[in-house]
DNA sequence: GTCTATACGAAGATAGAC
DNA sequence: GTCTATCTTCGTATAGAC
């Protein structure tokens, strides 16, 4: 139900913790940028601030999975790239390179809130078939689409990370420049 | 000073930064994980928490810069990378996967400590000077090794991240293949 | 569902006594 | 430098009234 309460939260918690993190992303914060009032909260996630958390990872993590499926179906793997890596370049620029990835910050989000951080790890998980399956219909042998799959992954993570602590794109430029390479290096082996 | 209590403040907040990121490390952890007592906090780092996690970011930057730039010196590439692997693996591993990298916690600290994330920006640059030089001088383009250096730190970056949130060591050793065979085509190639 | 009030603890920071 | 006490703000969570 878009615009419900219980999306509307959703929605707030997946901008917060790409600006704060987990821990940094406090219940107040949540309401005041939601709207929502604080009964709403533990009555829609009766397990407060960390199943809120828990399952904003979760679909944040299914709607990027959905989008890069759509981006890889029936075009390159060197296209689909671009177009992920000008999907991050849009949101570090228009959040003036405060917001990163909401499943990196999950993953990073302490141990007091472990589920956030095994949905991430089933979130790249997702991900990584994903792309497995694009990197192996364009000609990449099946033994190493997994690790080509978890590269670039690793890479633009890292690469958004790098961006936010610079301050600039460069990071994600050379990662593309240098994922186009390898996926050429592996697509051309035997 | 190795041992004193600016030094020891310090190691403390390297520790808590990898477990629980910026946010998540509070003073009070920091004064049971030391054994400072709080009023030296005070003393030692008058900016308070902020000034003190900016300063570890730092510390821990540059100690790793140094670990690199040993690691890189006299040897190839390719086996600079494997070590610097294998010293995350064991990170990971003596962690039970709840500590990853306090650069990159800082960098995905929040906007109410900037000057974390703008020291992490710096000593990411540190480590990309030290790659590149090495690169060079292995037989890399000066044309594109800073593309290079950029993506061997983005990638081990989010595989360490990968790592902490699917609580496995296979990210790393994936990326670490994948990067050898990409270090590989920036020599061979013209 | 909304509003407001409130309990209870932990946060960061400061100050006095030694 | 250490100890403890304390101030103030903020955190999560709950409950009553509508």
């Amino acid at each position: 139900m878009p615009g419900s309460v219980r999306s509307r939260l959703i929605e707030s918690a997946v901008e917060l913790i790409r600006r704060n993190g987990v821990p940094g992303t406090a219940v107040s914060g949540l309401i005041d940028h939601s709207g929502v009032s604080r009964r709403s909260i533990y009555i829609n996630f009766p397990g407060g601030k960390k199943e809120l958390i828990d399952t904003s990872v979760t679909a944040a993590g299914g709607t990027m999975g959905e989008y890069i499926r759509n981006l890889t179906e029936g075009r390159s793997p060197v296209e689909a790239l671009g177009d992920f890596i000008d999907f991050w370049k849009r949101i570090l620029i228009e959040s003036d390179f405060t917001a990163g990835c909401p499943i990196a910050a999950g993953a990073y989000g302490g141990q007091d809130v472990p589920d956030a951080r095994d949905s991430a790890g089933k979130v790249f998980h997702e991900w990584e078939i994903i792309l497995i399956s694009s990197l192996v219909d364009n000609g990449v042998s099946e033994d190493s689409a997994p690790a080509l799959a978890t590269t670039v992954i690793s890479a633009i993570e890292g690469a958004v990370m790098l961006c936010l602590a610079a301050q600039e794109l460069a990071p994600l430029e050379r990662v593309q420049q240098q994922m186009e390479m390898l996926i050429e290096a592996n697509t051309s082996a035997p």
